[in-house]
Order: C-alpha cells, then sequence, then structure tokens
RNA sequence: GCGCCCGUAGCUCAACUGGAUAGAGCAUCGGCCUUCUAAGCCGGCGGUUGCAGGUUCGAGUCCUGCCGGGCGUGCCA
C-alpha cells in the first residue's frame, strides 16, 4: 500500500511542476511515513513542504494543487492538508483492518519478512574469559546479543550466533595456577593464594572437584614456591604469579595443562548453562586455541605477508596498520614467538569471513572501542571489505544496592553474578529490563529496587495485556458464547471507536518496528512497542464496552481483533525471550 | 594531549535516522473495583532538550566551539 501511495504522489508531483514549468529532474524523492496520531489518518508525506523552494510557493498551496493532480484510488478514503503543509492520507476501513486477517492466518510465524537484501549475519556476543562466573554486565550482552540475532532473524536475515571462547594466553594459567593452590590449601599446604589469582569460591568448588577425581596434586607446596620474586598488592603480584605458573609446568609438568583444561572446561559448562537457563542459545562456541591447533592463525599472518602489510622490528613481526586508518602500528608476533591477542582476533574475523558471512555483528563491552579500528583494518589489510564488520559496543551496567553502587571486579571475586540477578528478578523481568533502555546509554540497574518492587516492573505490564486477553477468551468458553472467526474478519471495517482505530494502527506497525529494530540493531524499539500497544490494550479494556458482548457481530469483531492483539504480544515477547504467561 | 560514546521532566529513560503540541514509567496530587483480573484505567503537577553560534520551510536529532560525565590510547587477555 505504502509503494502504491508514492507512485501516485510522485505523479502527481511531475504533474505539479510540468504545469508550472520546472524541471521534474531535480525534484525531491516522496518520503511517506506512517503516522503517530490517528487523527493524522494512516500516512503522512512531506512532499508539499520539500517542493517548498523549487516551486516557490508556499506547502500549504503546494499541497492543493498535489491533491488536485491525485489520481483517485479505490483504497484511498481521503487525503487532507494539516499543519504546515502535511498531506495526510486516509485509508479505506478495509484495507486498514486487512494485517488483522494476515496475523490470525500466520499466528507464531507473523509477520513473515522478506529481507530487500537477504544476508548472512555472524553474531558475536557475550564472549566472556572462562575464568568465572558471568557477572550481570555480561547478561546485558546476552540478553542484547540473543534479541538482536531474533530481530534480525525475523527480518529475513541468515543469522548464526557464537560465544568467542579466549581459551589461550595467560589468563588460562592463572586461572589454573589459583585452583592449584586452592587444592594444596585443601590439602593441607601452607600457601597463600596469589595477588593477582582469581579469588572468587568457584576456585574452591573447582579444586574440590579435582582433588575429588585426581586427588592431591603431586607437587609441592615449596617446589611451587622455589625461587619466586616477593608478592604484593601492586605491580609485583604479576611478576610473581608468572614465577608460580613456571614453577608448576617446570615441576608438574602435564598435569598442570590438565589441570587448566579441566578448570576451563568447568566454568565453561557453568557458562553454558547458566545461558541456557536465561533463553541464551548460541549455536557455537568457538575456541581462540583452536586458532593455532588448526590453521587459522597461519592463514591470516600468510594473508598479511601475501598483502605485504608486515615487517619485522626489534625481533617482533608488526602490522603496519596505520596504512589502514588505524593510530598505530601493531605488533602480531611477539619477540618470543608467541602471538598477540590481536593477531587472534583478526585471524578469527577473517575465518569468519572464510566461513561465508557477509556481516559480522560483534557485541562488546564499550571499553572495547579502542579495538575497533584494528580489527577493521586487520580486515581491509586481508582482502576483505571494512564495512563486513559492525561493532556494536554496550555501555556498562551500573549495580546499586538500595543507593550504594556495587563496586565489581572479577579477580576480587567481588560482583553479582548473572545467575544470582536472575534468581532475584526473575529471568523474564531480567530479559526485558537489560534491553529496555538504549545499549549505547550506562544500565543503572538498582537490585533492590528490581526485587522489592517486582510488581513496578515493566516486564508486568505487557505480560498482564496478554493474559488479559487470554481471561476474556476463558471467559468466552465459560459463558458458552460463540466466536465466529470469518464473521469476525469480515466484521472488522466496522469497527470504529477510538481505541479499536488505535489498535489496528499499532498492529499494522509491528512488521516496520521488527525490521528498523533489527536495522538500527536496537531492541528497545520493539519493547517501546509492546509497551505501547499493551497500553492501548488496557484503554481499550477499561474505557470502551464489553467485549464479550451479547450481540454476535460486534462480539466476533471485537474478539478477533483482541485475539490479534494477543497473537503481536506473543510474537513480540518471544522475539525477547520473555514468556507470555496465560494468567497471572 | 589525542580518539570514541554520552548530556532531554525531581529520578530512570523514549522520541520511527530532520517533521506536526518533545512523550512514558517512577515519585507526587485527585478520581474509578455489585459490571470480561485494579499487576489495570482516567485526570493534574512537572521542560530555555548542558551553553553559544550555524545550516534548513522546519533542529532534541546535522555542523563548529565551549562546559560537564564515561571509556579507551599494552610485544596484557
Amino acid at each position: 500500500m505504502k509503494e502504491t501511495i508514492i507512485e501516485l504522489l510522485s505523479a502527481a508531483r511531475d504533474h505539479v511542476a510540468e504545469a508550472r514549468d520546472v524541471s521534474t529532474a531535480e525534484l525531491p524523492a516522496v518520503e511517506l511515513s506512517r503516522t503517530r496520531d490517528q487523527q493524522h489518518g494512516d500516512f503522512a508525506s512531506n512532499l508539499a513542504m520539500q517542493l517548498a523552494r523549487p516551486l516557490r510557493d508556499n506547502p500549504r498551496n503546494i499541497a492543493a494543487a498535489l491533491i488536485d493532480a491525485l489520481p483517485a484510488h479505490s483504497d484511498v478514503d481521503k487525503v487532507e492538508i494539516a499543519g504546515p503543509g502535511f498531506l495526510n492520507f486516509f485509508l479505506t476501513a478495509n484495507q486498514s483492518t486487512a494485517v488483522v486477517a494476515q496475523i490470525i492466518e500466520q499466528g507464531p510465524t507473523f509477520p513473515e519478512l522478506t529481507a530487500p537484501l537477504r544476508q548472512r549475519y555472524l553474531v558475536e556476543y557475550v564472549s566472556a574469559n572462562p575464568t568465572g562466573p558471568l557477572h550481570v554486565g555480561h547478561g546485558r550482552h546476552a540478553a542484547y546479543g540473543a534479541t538482536l540475532a531474533n530481530l534480525l532473524r525475523r527480518a529475513g536475515h541468515d543469522v548464526h550466533e557464537e560465544y568467542y571462547v579466549n581459551d589461550a594466553g595467560r589468563q588460562m594459567d592463572i586461572l589454573a595456577v589459583s585452583t592449584l593452590v586452592r587444592a594444596l590449601q585443601e590439602s593441607g599446604s601452607d600457601i597463600e593464594l596469589p595477588a593477582a589469582g582469581y579469588r572468587g569460591s568457584y576456585i574452591q568448588d573447582i579444586a574440590s572437584d579435582w582433588l575429588e577425581q585426581h586427588g592431591a596434586p603431586a607437587v609441592s607446596a615449596a617446589a611451587l614456591l622455589d625461587d619466586t620474586p616477593e608478592d604484593a598488592d601492586d605491580d609485583r603480584k604479576e611478576a610473581y604469579v608468572d614465577a608460580l605458573i613456571d614453577n608448576a609446568e617446570r615441576h608438574w609438568g602435564a598435569s598442570f595443562g590438565t589441570l587448566r583444561a579441566f578448570a576451563k572446561d568447568a566454568i565453561l559448562d557453568d557458562i553454558r548453562d547458566d545461558l541456557a537457563e536465561f533463553g541464551v542459545t548460541p549455536d557455537a562456541f568457538f575456541s581462540e586455541a583452536s586458532l593455532t591447533t588448526g590453521d587459522a592463525l597461519d592463514v591470516a599472518l600468510d594473508a598479511l605477508r601475501k598483502n605485504d602489510v608486515v615487517y619485522e622490528k626489534q625481533g617482533a613481526l608488526w602490522f603496519r596498520a596505520t596504512d589502514f586508518d588505524d593510530e598505530k602500528d601493531r605488533v602480531v608476533v611477539r619477540d618470543n614467538g608467541k602471538s598477540t591477542y590481536f593477531a587472534s582476533d583478526i585471524a578469527y574475523h577473517l575465518n569468519k569471513r572464510r566461513r561465508g558471512f557477509d556481516v559480522l555483528l560483534d557485541v562488546l563491552g564499550s571499553d572495547h572501542h579502542g579495538y575497533v579500528a584494528r580489527v577493521r583494518a586487520g580486515l581491509v589489510a586481508m582482502g576483505e571489505p571494512g564495512d563486513s564488520l559492525d561493532v556494536q559496543l554496550i555501555q556498562f551496567v551500573s549495580l546499586y544496592r538500595g543507593g550504594d553502587k556495587v563496586a565489581m571486579g572479577t579477580r576480587s571475586g567481588n560482583f553479582v553474578t548473572l545467575r544470582d540477578l536472575r534468581k532475584e528478578v526473575g529471568n523474564d523481568a531480567a530479559r526485558l529490563f537489560y534491553i529496555m533502555r538504549s545499549h549505547d546509554q550506562p544500565l543503572d540497574f538498582d537490585l533492590e529496587l528490581a526485587k522489592s518492587n517486582t510488581k513496578d516492573n515493566p516486564v508486568y505490564y505487557i505480560q498482564y495485556a496478554h493474559a488479559r486477553i487470554a481471561k476474556i477468551f476463558r471467559e468466552l468458553a465459560e459463558q458458552s458464547l460463540t466466536w465466529d472467526q470469518d464473521a469476525g474478519i469480515a466484521g472488522l471495517p466496522e469497527l470504529n471507536d477510538s481505541y479499536e482505530i488505535a489498535l489496528l494502527q499499532s498492529l499494522d506497525r509491528f512488521g516496520d518496528i521488527i525490521v528498523g529494530a533489527a536495522d538500527k540493531r536496537a531492541p528497545h524499539i520493539l519493547v517501546n512497542y509492546l509497551r505501547d500497544l499493551a497500553a492501548e490494550l488496557h484503554s481499550y479494556y477499561n474505557n470502551s464496552d464489553k467485549i464479550l458482548e451479547d450481540e454476535a457481530p460486534v462480539r466476533n469483531r471485537r474478539l478477533t481483533l483482541i485475539a490479534a492483539v494477543r497473537v503481536v504480544l506473543q510474537n513480540g515477547l518471544s522475539i525477547l525471550g520473555v514468556s507470555a504467561p496465560e494468567r497471572m
């Protein structure tokens, strides 16, 4: 319908211009948008205002001329001039209720959208280091990434969801040595946890499990502490923990590697379960270590060498990133022969491209913004399009208990886990709360508030609208009344109260909302829409006549309308990963 | 210093990529349960959109400069 009106307006525009001897070559294209206010009809165009300059006339005169020149169409009821010169299009009742029949027919699959350009998306999100349980910040990433993936799928794209596991490098060693120290402590040895170690109680749990399965470690505290520098809660702690790691590898050999894998797997399994309980299920967990055990890293380094964008300096291999809009050149292979984290990153991203993905959509913490230019530079240098990388930065979550900000830090173990949060406020509330606000805004999450004022949480407002509709249908059966759905659909054009019209217009926007939210990577748009739709349903319920009217034709069309509202609420909530309860 | 993000009602945030009178929730004040669930509805109060310029028929939105806040700027991961 939108396209049709645009064609009609384009014809009218050219006609009016020609009548005034103005060339049609450089006139603005017709813009047509849905209206927000039902007094403005169904669609509005600003064309008359845009033509004011080229036609040298005031917008309202031009609007009148456009209406005169506008070809008639059977679905257009009337066109009005409003405000500074808007053209408001009112569709016939028949046309504006067509969406309801479509909703009823398609049910859970509504709206069946086809993207103008269908693309293969790889959405990477969370990707938290497997060194401890997920905390509340990761929860925002999980909710955002999973919802965005759902939106893109709904918008007609092909979507793969992935979690990148940082299972290579020093952090894993620190995790392993922290676990080892806890195991030794539990076996009665006198040894302190290093200042740079992980302190969370989950480390003790992993150590206990290890002891149960493998017995006491065949390495003494003395061997571990052999020739180590002083530990302290400042810069010296890094050297100290590195010495512990060296000793563990030297005196305990392959068993240290086994413990490292044991600890990593324990934590990763926990993360996977945590996410699954949260309704977040990435298609794959991609291991960073596999980049080097496989050939992905070599493929990337070869690509860099082949394109002549690397050079050697002071024993290290450098990528000439400054040639690709980055601030400075970056080391890819250190002087000790080990590749850098950055090398892994570009290898991973090249690997994604080679797997055939058009858009590499990374969901990262806002502290990673410095990293975007680097990775993009790497991709371009390896011959990939820079705009294939789309990074969405998520602002931090600040946690409050009452009025006090909670200090967070993974190593200190002083943080609230996602699991605790979910237990306190529930999965539904957490999922919605996390994405209710634009992701580029910092989020204040007050636990006390979420816990004590559960009933005030917006999630219930939307769910209540759904439960209300469900209740009406239960009541229908209880009162042994009938609902003729086909008669209801046929009778929809008879709907005339303003609450009903508002609902019809909102239902019609659902498809646009999904496409818009997916394009802008902004799931909160869908939340706002659902809240508005719920508000309109509540208003209708409270301010209009009863839906279960004695008169069958009236009852049929009202029930058909709210049945469609129920479908849209269900589908919308399902995209958000929030349940749609039948009763509350 | 340089770079990125942000600044909207007392508080937390929206505003369909430049449109019509800047809107919700919380808080606060007042109404509505013998009628399909009051986790709801209806109304009141609340604004120089950080400041100053500019572009435009039209600016919260785009440009420039200030002010204020957050985060980056490793041969760490």
